[in-house]
RNA sequence: GGCCCGUUGGUCAAGCGGUUAAGACACGGCCCUUUCACGGCUGUAACAUGGGUUCGAUUCCCGUACGGGUCACCA
């Protein structure tokens, strides 16, 4: 069975390449119908961030990235907070000690910090590597404070088949003698997920390409505790654009790169998760780029993950976000807008129309308040807006007649809707000789004081309502 | 700097020895139309570079350039 985990560190807030890497490994083991696993990876005690992991529960919950063990949910490989599991990681360093895979190590971190200086790219010195079992027996019961470091083979070298980008070939020399258990007794990153992989029963480790070096580390791990390697699945980085038009690894200043600020400037989590599904990875046989979870989860497969970088481009995110609000029921949509509009609605406008005129009109919910402004207050306008080449309308006598006739059929009517003021108001352009483009123009200007706005003037008319529209139409005519 | 990885239009990308080198976003034009948007049609625009291998390279190999990643008691 394909078991997959994501195992984010509780650092704050939850990066949109993050949460790429938690879709991917999801989908890989949805796919086959596998598991997928939470893992908190929370042994860096000093970047800890409170409320981070409820960031990530909640995230992994909106999106429907659901998982089948992890710490809220139990499992039998529980517990899934690695802080809580602080025991296991030491017992099996001492295995490896024993195994003679890794060594203790006394070094002073002042004494790290000399040899860096004295050379910043020779790394540790390999001082304690060969202690005798005496000295560090005696410096162990002394209770001096000491790491445990992992022991690198000297020569030759260390590869492994990545899924995506094919044979690692690392030389044993560039490998550092890494810590494996820190001095507060806590594990580093390079050794607990390494055990936790291997008893939380995980067959696909799936995550950023950072990790593409320091990989052959870790199958050297497990090739020492003598455990089957898993299956490794390297993703391609998320970029940025900068001003100047370069790229480099998305972060904050490319703008809104966590999921909650996303959603909170208006996107919809479909939308989001529907395109960064498609930063990296590319379906087979078929030029569609719309998808729901459960169609990702039937299609996507790891040869369809591309080996090269992704710049993150919020125009596209912003189209996507678009067609899935304009898909939206009108129900739906007034639900998910409620909370992005700031402005008081007035009595005269009706609500639910003026909704339904703005969904197909805006791309992001945080639009709203904007685009629906002139419904609620007529913005200044210079009377030049009337004229309009395209209807022909080159002065002012004509807005001024065609307006001065509406106010009296509008003034007649009881039902305000847009087919009866359709209705009512195209017989004006024959009476006048002038297009229906040239009666509408005037009337849309005067009721909504913009060139361009969401929906025609009888729409507009019917969302504001008769004596707000009657009311424009004169101040218009004041004006001319 | 060492090591590792990458390079198809501005962006996401298909392609896996022989193609008029798909498609999407963005951009331009046209149509539709009660302005805008939607929709439909259409246009501009790409295989980083130099060597090989081959009858034939965007596709395979090597070098170069450029970009990225990594070298922590962070993950």
């Amino acid at each position: 069975m394909t078991v997959t985990r994501f195992a984010p560190s509780p650092t704050g807030y939850m990066h949109i390449g993050n949460l790429r890497t938690a879709l991917y490994s999801f989908l890989i083991s949805k796919h086959d119908g596998g598991k997928f696993i939470l893992r908190i990876e929370d042994t860096d005690r000093e970047r800890l961030v409170e409320g981070a992991t409820d960031v990530i529960k909640s995230t992994l919950k909106i999106t429907n990235i659901t998982y089948d063990e992890g710490p809220d949910v139990g499992g039998e490989h529980g517990p899934y907070v690695q802080s809580e599991r602080k025991e296991i990681y030491m017992e099996y360093a001492k295995k490896l000690v024993e195994l003679g895979a890794a060594y203790y190590c006394f070094c002073t971190k002042e004494r790290l910090e000399k040899l860096h200086e004295e050379d910043a790219t020779g790394g540790y010195d390999r001082h304690c590597r060969n202690l005798s079992p005496e000295e560090v027996e005696k410096n162990l019961k002394a209770g001096v404070p000491f790491v445990i470091r992992q022991k690198m083979p000297l020569e030759g070298t260390t590869s492994y088949t990545d899924s995506v980008f094919g044979e690692i070939s690392m030389n044993n020399s560039e490998l550092q003698d890494q810590i494996l258990m820190k001095a507060d007794g806590y594990p580093t990153y390079n050794f607990c997920h390494v055990v936790d992989d291997y008893l939380m029963g995980v067959t696909h480790v799936v995550r950023g390409s950072e990790y593409l070096t320091s990989t052959p580390k870790y199958v050297l791990l497990y090739d020492a505790f003598g455990w089957e390697r898993p299956v490794y699945v390297h993703l391609p980085l998320l970029m940025g654009k900068n001003e100047d038009g370069s790229v480099s690894k998305l972060s904050k200043r490319h703008g809104a790169v966590s999921f909650q600020d996303l959603v909170a400037d208006g996107y919809l989590p479909e939308a989001v998760i529907n395109y960064i599904a498609l930063l990296g990875w590319c379906p087979k046989e078929t030029n569609s780029e719309f998808f729901t979870l459960d169609e990702l989860k039937s299609i996507f497969t790891i040869d369809g993950v591309s080996k090269s970088p992704a710049v993150f481009d919020f125009e596209k995110l912003l189209w996507f976000n678009g067609e899935y609000i304009h898909k939206l029921e009108d129900g739906e949509f007034e639900k998910l807008v409620a909370p992005f509009i700031k402005t008081d609605i007035p009595e005269n406008v009706n609500r639910q129309k003026m909704l339904a005129l703005l969904k197909t009109r805006i791309s992001k919910l945080s639009e709203i308040d904007e685009k629906m402004s002139f419904f609620i207050t007529l913005p200044d306008y210079e009377k030049e807006l009337f004229l309009n080449k395209k209807n022909k309308i080159a002065d002012f006598d004509t807005p001024k007649t065609v307006l001065t006739e509406a106010l009296g059929i509008l003034s007649a009517l009881d039902a305000f809707d847009n087919d009866t003021l359709f209705a009512a108001l195209s017989p004006l352009s024959e009476k006048l000789g002038l297009k229906t483009g040239a009666v509408m123009w005037c009337i849309r200007i005067a009721v909504s004081g913009l060139s361009a706005t969401p929906g025609g003037a009888t729409e507009i008319m019917e969302v504001i309502g008769k004596a707000e529209s009657l009311s424009r139409i004169k101040a218009a005519l004041a004006k001319l």
